[in-house]
DNA sequence: CTTGACCCTCCAGTGACTGGAATCTTTATG
DNA sequence: CATAAAGATTCCAGTCACTGGAGGGTCAAG
C-alpha cells in the first residue's frame, strides 16, 4: 500500500505521515523503487497517531503511549498518567481561556461599535 | 530610558522588546553608542502590546489595534470587529477544549491506572 | 584596572506541520 | 508507442511569537 492510499485510510495528509517517519513514529518498509510500503501494523500505528492526535497530545506523549501501547508489560497506571497530566493542562487552558472570554465579552459590549471614535476597547488596552 | 528599565516598566523580556521593534511595532530611538532609548510615548506602546497580547490578540491584530489607538479619526466599529472576531475565536477554542476534555475525563476515569496493562485509554487510541 | 551588569547583533531552535521546487515512476489515454 | 496526468521521492523554507546562546562592545563602581 502506497502512501496516498495509506493516507486515505488514516484520514491524514501525506506530507504528515512522511513527517512522523523523519520523526520516527512510523518506519514502513520501501519497495524497489523506493516508494514506501505501509503494512497493516503501519496503518494501525497510524490510526493511533491519529486518534492521539485529535485528542491533543503533544507528539512526545503520542510517541510514549505508542510505545505503551506495543508493550504488553506495561501497567496501565503509565498510561493514565500521561493522560492525566494532558487532561490537567487542557482544563488550565480552558479556565484562561474562559477568563479572556469574560474580559473580552465586556470590553465588546461596551463598546457602541459605530462611527464615532471612543472605544472602551482601546481606553482599556492603552491603560485607561 | 534603556531597554532593561523598559521592559521592567512594561513588563515585558528584553528579548520580546528587540523582536517588538524588528517586525516594526515600536521604533526606539538610539544614543550615540547604539542603545535604544525608549521615550514615554514608547513605553506607552509597550504597555499596550503587552495587554493586547495578554488578551489573546495576534501580534497582526495588535499591529492593528495599535494603529487604529494611534489614529484619531477611526470609529470603534473597526475596533469592534477585530475584537468580535477575536472573541469569537476564543469561544470556538474553548468549545473545542471542553470536548476534549469530557472525551478524556471519561477515559481517564475508566483507566484503573494500577499495575495491571489492561487499559480502555489505550483501547480507545487503537480504535476498540 | 578590573569586574560585573548592561547593551548590541546575528544565528538557531521551538511544535507540528505545510507549501513548493525539482525530479522520478507508474498508470491511463489517444 | 508517445505522452500526459497522477502520484511518488527528496530537500528547503516558512509558519507564530518568541527564546537561548555566542561573541562582542559599553558603562558605573570599587
Amino acid at each position: 500500500m502506497n502512501i496516498g492510499e495509506a493516507a486515505k485510510a488514516a484520514g491524514l495528509p501525506v506530507k504528515t505521515i512522511r513527517y512522523y517517519e523523519e520523526i520516527g513514529l512510523v518506519r514502513p518498509a520501501r519497495s524497489e523503487n523506493g516508494y514506501r510500503v505501509f503494512a497493516e501494523s503501519d496503518l494501525h500505528k497510524l490510526n493511533f497517531l491519529g486518534r492521539s492526535r485529535a485528542l491533543g497530545f503533544s507528539i512526545e506523549d503520542c510517541r510514549a503511549l505508542l510505545a505503551l501501547y506495543e508493550d504488553g508489560t506495561r501497567s496501565s497506571s503509565e498510561v493514565r498518567e500521561i493522560a492525566e497530566r494532558h487532561l490537567t493542562d487542557i482544563e488550565s487552558k480552558i479556565t484562561d481561556l474562559q477568563s479572556l472570554r469574560d474580559t473580552l465579552a465586556h470590553l465588546v459590549a461596551s463598546c457602541a461599535g459605530d462611527e464615532r471614535p471612543d472605544c472602551p476597547i482601546l481606553d482599556n488596552l492603552s491603560g485607561d
